[in-house]
DNA sequence: TTGTATGCGTTATCAG
DNA sequence: CTGATAACGCATACAA
């Protein structure tokens, strides 16, 4: 048998027919080789092995993505990448994959349902094998996905679902989560508490407001619904709503923002109008960013399990993807949300 | 020439050949017909779209990549998707090469450099057309990537580069940063001025070092050595370091912070150990968060252009990739920093 | 145990 | 203008 002596040319990439040929085999011998010690003399596969050593052989996973069907890459759709909150799941998910063999390929809607649809269309057509997802804010139908799981790709939801489509969903406790948070307003002597939400159709903004509203009826506060605004993601778009807010006969005592970025904007808004916090208004909401309960000392953080929300959806994905589970019982999964109160609320008014 | 009737399947995708089939043609046939109108009847093609059209016809990415032996996707190597500055990068990667009909696959090398390295083989055997990269804290020489940049796979080096690869380098300007930051501390007074630097291996901390050298030389300030210190990127070891630099004998007056990671640290540990900012101790840094800014009333940062780094990075990495320039005439281009004082410094010793 | 042939979806080449 | 064929890299059913 002959031996492999010819040292590859550095620019292009070895191939089993490379091997083959260098050593005078077929290529199935050498894929056997390469593959399982199945079906193969221990002397040719040493061969091969050392030759594809030397050749630096890697196999070329396009070729087998289109053999098999399969990409070994799952799509993740998140609304921004550039949001502590799904840049902390993305964190996740990478991590999950990362282990399993899988790949991670991006796509941001931007909040955007048109831009959403693309991205699914080209998930499709990129032939990912399963799809990790969080609906835009403008999203208030799902066809395009339900095309899609029609057709058998895997998808799971997280954070932001639909419930029009039957697959996993890994969620945090946003009722809960709104509910310790206005209880916590309430413990706290306020009664006029605003809620300001994100997009009406959003799974997480309709079970925030449950939580929200079950905290007051509990305590025997009527709801108000001029102090539950909802807004977009622009920035602009949350100044205005705070402003609009601010402006009503009846002035809230607290305000529960339901994202970072809302958060901020108030502080902007309620530090423009001089309005002092926690002295005037009490501010605290849902928050992925450790950030605003370091640096503001007022801020009572609901924390969202982002990371973790990540790992699960892509391990449920995974598994489906991997037919682990032959019959798909769906499952949602809550994630608890962390209240972090700062004992600095009662001494901060010094 | 026969209809297309047969309504495909739902579960499976259409192929050139099910045309091909449907119509009684031969696949070169559609083919031509549904890539350029070059030799083909105006009627057939009329047909073999419409008949694609009915069969939800999608190319199939895979097989040309396998032709063309390029895969319309880039990679990016970045140390932590979890980090404003990163996140905010990949965005503008993201939307430019979303224009260009590219997708972005992500890997993270955790400041690790082993990881790093996987990162680059997998990369590789992905055979991505190009790679952006912020190099690892942890990475102290280049071979992996050399040999990549040798078998001629482009590389755009962004933020954290390495003078041993002749390539694109998109980089905030840290000199100048580093300088107006530290000039500006000068100015309000300080003289004892901290350094709190990333990992003395990055580019960055380099040009950042050097730009506050430069502006305490300028004001006739010594160099003290003790008030720089260098940190990874865990918060233990940030935390540590702080500590250090606060049980010196000689207190700075300052602290100049190269992430809003230590920034948040400095201000965990200064609250931690009653001093007050700023009244006690100015705090500034490197910030790409414009919540420090928003946040704490007296923290001045050195914005950097995150997004633009990103969005130029990938400009150049896929007109690398595109061939369009045939002489590859590398360039480093520097992007300004936008210092960020807010008038509060003065007025909050209230 | 090894080799031959085939196919995954597409396009390019060449022949009609 | 259209059709047959080969090729991209790999795995496998089948033949030897």
């Amino acid at each position: 048998m002959k031996n492999c002596t010819k040292t590859r040319l550095a620019l292009e990439t070895a191939t089993i027919k490379d091997i083959a040929k260098a050593l005078n085999l077929s290529t199935s011998t050498v894929s056997r080789a390469l593959r399982g010690s199945y079906e193969i003399n221990p002397e040719t596969k040493r061969i091969v092995l050392e030759c594809a050593e030397k050749l630096n052989y890697r196999p070329n996973p396009i070729a087998l993505s289109l053999k098999e069907n399969r990409s070994r890459a799952i799509g993740v759709v998140v609304p921004e990448i550039d949001n502590p909150f799904f840049s902390q799941a993305i964190n996740g998910i990478e991590a999950i994959a990362y282990n399993r063999g899988y790949h991670v390929v991006i796509f941001q809607s931007h909040e955007s349902y048109d831009r959403e649809v693309v991205n699914i269309q080209h998930l499709a057509s990129r032939r990912v094998d399963g799809v990790l997802i969080s609906l835009s804010g403008q999203t208030t139908h799902v066809e395009h996905l339900k095309e899609l799981h029609t057709k058998g790709m895997p998808i799971v939801f997280f954070d932001r679902f639909s419930d029009e489509i039957n697959t996993h969903k890994v969620v945090a406790d946003n009722y809960q989560g709104a509910f310790e948070g206005t209880e916590h307003l309430i413990n706290s002597g306020k009664k006029h508490i605003a809620h300001l939400a994100a997009s009406p159709t959003l799974s997480i903004t309709r079970e925030r407001i449950s939580g929200y509203k079950a905290a007051l009826e509990k305590h025997g506060i009527p709801y108000n619904e001029d102090f539950v605004k909802y807004c977009n993601f622009s920035i602009e778009d949350m100044e205005n709503v705070i402003d609009e807010l601010l402006s009503q006969p009846i002035l809230p005592e607290a305000i529960f923002t339901v994202s970072d970025r809302l958060a901020m904007a108030c502080l902007k808004i309620l530090k423009k109008r001089n309005i002092r916090i926690p002295e005037d208004m009490a501010l605290m909401g849902f928050s992925n960013l450790k950030v605003a309960e370091l640096l503001s000392p007022s801020f009572t953080s609901v924390i969202q399990p982002a990371l973790e929300m990540g790992q699960r959806a892509a391990e449920l994905l995974l598994d489906l993807v991997e037919k682990k589970s032959k019959s798909p019982a769906y499952q949602t999964v809550t994630l608890p949300t962390e209240l972090v109160i700062r004992d600095s609320t009662k001494t901060a008014s010094k």
